[in-house]
DNA sequence: CTTAATTCGATATTTAATTATCGACTTTAT
DNA sequence: ATAAAGTCGATAATTAAATATCGAATTAAG
């Protein structure tokens, strides 16, 4: 059964995840709609449509909901309990940063290796191996890996692109400034640091004519 | 003037500008709408709607825009052209991938310094100095910077905020996965990955259920 | 020279997302 | 006990975003 959500709610919800998270270390058992809009601030509404949308039991009026079932909920429907396993094509700075991110198991994504064109010999990160990346394509079939997350400078990136999906790859995740063609049932996230920057830079514009 | 635009469309713009720059490179002088609209699976009209908004001149019927133009003209809307100084708190592996990313150059943001609690003596990362933490209000008022980026462990990442909002910064990009309690006014944008997984699982999930 | 194919830009239309309103229900305080 | 404040959930209204439609314009092909 698919329960439908829109993108932009999908989207809320990790951030609501670290509110609650922060909700849970100030000891508070329960917390309102309100509460995470105050500190979001967007509308109570707004997040209370979605809690109704993914929460397995009902609030308490004049209390709200259980903070650790609800952060419960949001985890289960995000999938962070069921672990999906990835790997990285690119063991440059940022592939490492990525590597060494303890989050993604929180996340229930694990890197279980990663490639680089400059390694011969095998070695390690974090206990993650690396690969020479001329054995990826085997290594990815024989797997049956999932996600595949590209970091390799961006000259590189639609090669490398094709071979995961040739290895059967599912999903990619590519952080490389650079667009990638794919077949139309691919699933492709671009992770463009420029776009947070737009909205950023646009925000620092808007205040300064303010003054 | 304030040109108004949607956060969405705000969004998208980076998008195009990658897609352009690879018809730029595939030699092509002139792209339509629909071409990149094809490029990035959305409508048409879509794009065309967000070039209107933005483009300084007008297109040409079954030819479309001038690439280069185009180029020029989203980098100006996003202010590519005039550089931002940002500073970063936070030498760790993602610190440091973030300091060697060439690609904020072209996004108009530089990188000044960094700053981190482990460093006593200054050195550089790829010519960009690196000081302790506790020189950070100091140096951070003197130079009047705008942005401050915090890439430390959840648990300082609230109190280097608070330290670079007194430094004067006026907007916070914040890498730790916490939520950043900030007077109201303030520009704090929150990077967490988290956002763009649940995206691509959610999408995984609805594939497999497909079949 | 004519026709077909594209594209633009402007104006609807439709769809989705957000916000508002309201009655019912708990808790807390008086 | 009673009143007041706060919350939920459902439904309605509003706003914003995405899509559709159409005439005019330009190029390319026949």
């Amino acid at each position: 059964m698919i329960k439908e959500i829109s993108e932009q709610s999908l989207r809320r919800l990790p951030q609501y995840l670290i509110i609650l998270q922060k909700f849970l270390t100030e000891g508070r058992l329960y917390c309102s709609a309100s509460h995470i809009a105050d500190a979001m601030q967007i509308s109570a509404i707004q997040v209370r449509k979605d809690l109704a949308k993914i929460a397995t039991d009902e609030g308490v009026p004049n209390q709200g909901r259980k903070v650790n079932q609800l952060i419960r909920d949001i985890e289960t429907f995000l999938g962070y309990n069921t672990v999906s396993e990835a790997v990285i094509v690119g063991v440059g700075m940022l592939g490492r940063a990525l590597i060494s991110y303890k989050g993604f198991h929180d996340y229930g994504v694990k890197i279980i290796m990663g490639f680089d064109a400059a390694t011969q010999d095998i070695f390690t990160i974090n206990k993650t191996p690396i690969y020479s990346v001329k054995v990826m394509p085997n290594l990815v079939k024989r797997m049956r890996v999932k996600i595949g997350i590209i970091t390799v400078p961006k000259d590189q990136a639609q090669a490398v692109c094709n071979q995961l999906l040739d290895a059967g790859v599912q999903a990619i995740w590519n952080f490389a400034p650079v667009h990638l063609d794919v077949p139309e049932h691919v699933i492709v996230h671009h992770e463009n640091m420029a776009e947070s920057l737009a909205v950023i830079s646009n925000k620092l514009k808007k205040q300064g004519e303010k003054s």
